[in-house]
DNA sequence: CGAGGAGTTGATTCCAATCAATTTCGGTGG
DNA sequence: CCACCGAAATTGATTGGAATCAACTCCTCG
């Protein structure tokens, strides 16, 4: 029943790629001079959006807190990529918080400006258009995913993620991020407990290797099989 | 155009309020001359749109199959509900099947005409951009739905979203939709038969009442609460 | 070198899927 | 109008997967 490889490396989508020197400038671009370490907050569920912002070195988790606290990861940023942008969007309250995963640095884009675009410009606005429309089908999918697969499954397609997402040392092929397990387990959907043993797994079977916290895929054919 | 009625002042969002008569005109909106009955499939996951519609009497079900064929509803259209819209957007198959649930009819609107008044009106183009951002927040919303809660938490959801989506006869407090307990089940991602098993308990709780395949909301608090 | 966080492992519990059998219901044709 | 058929709903028994609880080790960092 499955028409995609669900591991398709997807290409890159920049929503600032053919956008003329002007309206990149009309944007207001500033770089927040701080950077924010591993483990910082750059905001929380429930507070209201001012700008938004384009990841443009490190790593950032959007998350949010289900039942009695438990973690569960919607998605994660890196270089290019926008943050914040659904909440202003719809002029309410962040429904997700974002916290660095490694240190990260920031532009932001007051919200002015990026509306102001928005309305002058069409092709920005399709542009947006289709980032969002691929978030949906992104997320939707992910719905099935949580629905329905195993533990097994979930964490097989949450090292796919990893691996299409950040990539891996093309020598070691270890992972190019390094995700603690409970982090891992959040994006899957599953305990930390649970992430780990299948980890473990996983590394019994010769599928991925394992180095500290560092996961190496070895045979990325047998982990696509596992996440079917 | 007819106004679209519904008990939901909160989610609804109709996508032509604010045209002028022209850009409606522009849509060159088509009614479709056969209604589609109970059970009957509008476009199926893997096919190609030609076009995008818009459902003026009825209810849809957009469903995908996951694990060995089970179902997972992803999304209820009704009255002033965009189908198809997505697909159109990134350029890509349906991932997703639309199956009429109630006899339905359907107005539609060429791809071309739609992706001209984008270009053209900024409003319009912003509509849709709030439209696929409400989508978007409703949708991870769900996957931590998914990813967390009991068969007992998601069912109670369930049963709110049918309330919320197509409101309750006022005298009886019945559920204005009919949809089977395999259609519940599939919209909570569940088993028909925890979903039944769900269902039947809160009959007895006192917090919902049955009458044939109808359900009735007696409490809507106790209901809410059990949705936690 | 101590402390605390991350990782690991084992034992136990329990929720929900699965499997199986039966009843009820709704629509259709004689 | 009623009998019949297939689909939907229901109920029970069993199983199994994953969460939970608990204890412990191993880093890493100040």
């Amino acid at each position: 029943m499955q028409e995609f490889k669900t591991n398709t490396p997807r290409t890159h989508f920049c929503m600032f790629s053919e956008l003329s020197r002007e309206q990149i400038a009309s944007l207001r671009l500033q770089e927040i001079d701080n950077s924010y370490k591993k483990g910082e907050v750059l905001f929380s569920e429930g507070s209201y959006p001012k700008a938004l912002y384009v990841v443009y070195k490190g790593i950032v988790k959007i998350h949010k807190y289900g039942i009695n606290g438990k973690e569960q990861i919607t998605r994660l940023a890196s270089a290019g990529d926008l943050i914040g942008y659904r909440s202003l969007l719809n002029n309410e309250s962040y429904t997700a918080s974002a916290t660095a995963i490694e240190e990260t640095k920031l532009f932001k884009i007051p919200s002015e400006a990026f509306f102001n675009l928005l309305k002058e410009n069409p092709d920005f606005s399709m542009k947006v258009i289709q980032m969002l429309a691929n978030d949906l089908r992104q997320s939707e999918k992910q719905v099935v995913n949580m629905a329905q697969k195993s533990v097994r499954e979930k964490i097989a397609e949450a090292l796919l993620l990893l691996s299409n997402k950040f990539g891996v040392n093309e020598n070691t092929n270890a992972l190019n991020s390094i995700l603690t397990r409970k982090e891992i387990g959040d994006i899957a959907g599953v305990t930390t407990e649970s992430a780990i043993r299948t980890i473990s797994d996983f590394n019994k079977e010769e599928i991925i290797g394992i180095e500290g916290k560092r996961i190496l895929i070895k045979d990325l054919t047998k982990l696509e099989r596992e996440a079917i």
